[in-house]
DNA sequence: GAACAGGCAACTC
DNA sequence: GAGTTGCCTGTT
């Protein structure tokens, strides 16, 4: 069967920018060839970025996927709009960040991925994600090559903890696996908290074993869009710390308060300053 | 070889 | 309820 193949602009450099949206600690499948051009999968749709002439170019199956990928790199909202840097740190922060886009990742995935992140490097956690998809995930052709989808919840629920050592991903595979048996079998509805207030989504989130506070927060603002999502791991502790008084609460930056922390968290992580 | 890593849970006091 | 420790694996 002939497919077309559509590539459009989907966005400004300036509203979007790939390689700090795509390297920024948010996700772990989009991958840059030596020219610069990402690709990766989402939802079981594979696609192609790169940027041009001033924009970004997206390459994808056909024009009926761009509202897809609209959502998904969330350019319906109004970020200068959403953020009020109220400390000159802030504005800092924003204008290193800026062109981040908080991803709106399926829900399931989010969830695992951050489960595997706990205790573990960016390029270790790629890794470990790649070998899940490759293992466990379907085939999928796309521009002449091979990408895989991320494995659903039905397929990980059946599995044997040892099944999944090929991920060498140690003692969080147990984790993976009942994750995967909550959504499958034991009431976990993704769907049902997709949006949903943030209260509801942590406690039903924190009851899954090798899921905490900072996992919950990951798994609701980049899976679950619940924007108010604010992961506090060991660099954002740090620039907190610096930057904030000592009963700071994160509720203060507004309703979408994750887009705050992303700037932070990639200013600390990769601006050379705490 | 020991210590540690973008965290969690079980245990201690 | 605050602090300590083990956990898989890979890297330093």
């Amino acid at each position: 069967m002939y497919k077309t193949m559509e590539t459009i602009r989907l966005a400004s450099e300036t509203e979007l920018d790939i390689a700090k949206t795509f390297e920024c600690g948010q996700c772990f499948r989009w991958t840059a060839d030596e020219s610069g051009i990402y690709s990766g999968v989402a939802s079981g749709r594979a696609a192609k970025l790169w940027t041009a002439d001033g924009g970004v170019y997206i390459k994808m199956e056909s024009a009926g996927e761009l509202d897809f990928w609209r959502d998904y790199f969330d350019l319906d909202a109004d970020y200068p709009a959403a953020f009020n840097a109220e400390s000159e740190y802030l504005e800092d922060c924003a204008r290193y960040g800026a062109g981040i886009r908080i991803l709106r990742q399926e829900s399931w995935e989010a969830l695992c991925s951050f489960i595997l992140s706990q205790c573990n490097n960016i390029t270790r956690i790629r890794g470990i994600v790649r070998t899940l998809c490759e293992s466990f995930g379907d085939e999928l052709m796309f521009d002449g090559g091979r990408y895989y989808t991320f494995p659903a919840a039905e397929r990980l629920a059946a599995l044997d903890a040892g099944e999944l050592d090929v991920l060498r991903c140690g003692y969080r595979a147990p984790y993976l696996i009942s994750a995967a048996q909550a959504v499958v079998f034991g009431g976990l509805d993704l769907d049902a908290l997709y949006g949903s207030n943030p209260d509801e989504a942590m406690t039903a989130l924190l009851k899954l074993p090798g899921v905490g506070a900072k996992v919950a927060n990951c798994a609701m603002l980049y899976g679950l869009n619940i924007r108010s999502g604010f992961p506090v791991d060991v660099w954002m502790k740090r620039a907190l710390n610096e930057h904030f008084p000592p009963d700071f609460d994160p509720g203060t930056l507004g309703e979408f308060s994750g887009l705050a922390q992303q700037y932070i968290f990639y200013y600390a992580r990769t601006g050379g300053k705490a």
